[in-house]
DNA sequence: GGAACAGTCAAGTGGTGACTTAAGTTTTTT
DNA sequence: AAAAAACTTAAGTCACCACTTGACTGTTCC
């Protein structure tokens, strides 16, 4: 219920300089929007865009109070964008230490093949291997 | 250095569903070109333009022995995102900690971090341009 | 040698999203 | 009451990007 952001729309509004630029900026406190389309050289409807799109995904909130609309960071926001970098680290981390205990434990010094599905006969080509790349 | 990457191009890259599936794939251990666009309903090619995307940014590295390249993640990539994240979020949370403090009126001033300088201002008596010069 | 495999390259297309301007609303100031 | 401030909404434009197709290169298998 709560997780009604998804990262999708949290990612693509982090893939915006002029969005970024508007979360450093309240990082540093909240703001008037106004206030935070000063620095752009862009019209304020422009500015009103990007922080709709910070809203939906849960990065920004704001509050309006007569005619002046208050934005500050919701710190849920980036709490799931970090949880979903540290998920997708902690595995690749964890899968790569197991390597290593493979690799530290029982290996002949042969040459090694990564971790071959299937058993292929290594027709050993001495031949030159161009390794273009690119 | 190896810091040739930048955020935006990361968080470009990761704002794309078909580009995270692959890192999620990755993430669990190494796998060819073939392998990771299997799952795709999408032509290899395009696939390989995701693969190009996710490798000029730092999150992917690849290599290419015989016909076949095999992909892997690079720890760094999603590292770099981590350390952005975390940043912010640092940032907006000790603020939260001195407003909160502030509140309770718990600190001898001269413990306070100067955070006169972060209030916002209330009334920006320059009212100068609505609009901008463009 | 030739077929199948695994990927690469280039050009083209459609949709999305970041802007614009222009007109409207609500609140505050004078 | 009128004007100004601070948005808000809508409609339109344009560039970029995800994806396609098709032709091509290099490698492995029979």
């Amino acid at each position: 219920m709560l997780n009604r952001f998804d990262i999708d729309d949290t990612l693509r509004a982090l893939a915006e300089p002029t969005r970024r630029a508007i979360v450093d900026r309240l990082a540093r406190g909240p703001a008037s929007v106004s206030d935070l389309a000063a620095p752009f050289d862009m019209s304020l409807a422009a500015v009103v865009q990007h922080l709709q799109v910070l809203e939906e995904c849960g990065i920004v909130a704001s509050e309006k109070v007569g005619r002046v609309r208050t934005c500050r960071l919701e710190p849920g926001g980036l709490k799931r964008l970090g949880d979903w970098v540290a998920e997708r680290r902690l595995l690749a981390e964890r899968r790569l230490d197991r390597l290593g205990e493979l690799l530290a434990g029982a290996l002949p010094e042969e040459q090694r093949r990564p971790a071959a599905k299937d058993a292929r006969p290594k027709r050993k080509k001495t031949s030159t291997q161009s390794k273009k790349e690119k």
